[in-house]
DNA sequence: GCTTGAAACTTTAAGCTTGAAATAAATTTG
DNA sequence: CAAATTTATTTCAAGCTTAAAGTTTCAAGC
């Protein structure tokens, strides 16, 4: 077992951190990378379409394009483009919303279930294999922590 | 105080997994967009050519394009576009590799390491503030994690 | 009921991103 | 040394992403 090195007297808090966020970067985008890979060749779709299926499967009786984005926290515009190609491939349908004509609900189709069901089940395998390094344990306390990191944000950011 | 509830009698492990995976996405995405939206109100410019300033940051005698997709783990394609914009504006310079014609290795030039030295200061302070709900020690622990999951992987993956 | 302003979307322009195809130079092999 | 393969890079087409501008509808205020 090697030791990691102490830093603790010769650098500010603030370097720690930041080595935190690259490592950050760097997991998530290298697993983002394998799952759009595996989502292009196993299922012939993407990461973007995967994530709006996903909050559309957690959300059966519909989500507004607005509510949508903001469950995804990209732009509107984004949606729109992405919902689309989804509605032109019989995955999601949209739905006007009663007692206001400007917005529309989108939910998944039956075939939109079923496809996303086979996606979904891959999709937790691929993550708990890419994640295999850390225990339930350690995956637990970290998941935690970055969910005090969030509210923590959400009182000082937005 | 509450507590997390333990659920590790009810589920596999492949489901705390999977929470950790949404939450280290949701963490990413979140300062990932505060970034940008900096990056782009205070010095005019994006996440993306950032990432290419810092890559060359780091490596003061250049790299290879190759060697910079591998860093930076985009595409071949995606850094040419990138560093084809961040020449035009003075930022970058590009030479030729002694004894290989095919490749050319970009460097920062004396402007864009005296631009980045500022993006890069502010960036750092803006990381902590966005990390600052986590302790140095958490902050160390989880890269130490994070980084032992990485060597894990290349074992396993590549 | 009209106007003003806000809200829900869509469209647009510019840039990012990818995978695949194309080019060109280096290396290996017969 | 010529042919075949590999390597380094660019180009291309399609899709993703954002911010900003535009459209239509709703909700107040007067």
């Amino acid at each position: 077992m090697t030791l990691a090195p102490d830093r603790s007297r010769i650098e500010p808090d603030s370097k720690s951190r930041l080595r935190l966020w690259l490592r950050l970067l760097r997991v998530t985008r290298s697993i983002e990378s394998d799952l759009r890979e595996k989502l292009r060749l196993d299922h012939g779709t993407t990461l973007p379409r995967f994530d709006v299926m996903a909050a559309l499967s957690r959300h059966r009786d519909g989500l507004k394009m607005s509510e949508l984005s903001g469950v995804l926290r990209v732009s509107n515009g984004n949606v729109t483009g992405i919902i689309e190609r989804l509605v032109d491939e019989g995955f999601v349908q949209r739905a006007a919303v009663e007692g206001d004509r400007r917005a529309s609900a989108v939910r998944l189709t039956a075939q939109g279930e079923e496809e996303f069901a086979r996606q979904a089940a891959e999709h937790e395998a691929w993550i708990n294999d890419a994640l295999s390094g850390l225990e339930a344990g350690e995956a637990q306390e970290m998941a935690d922590r970055l969910s005090a990191l969030m509210k923590e944000g959400e009182r000082h950011g937005a």
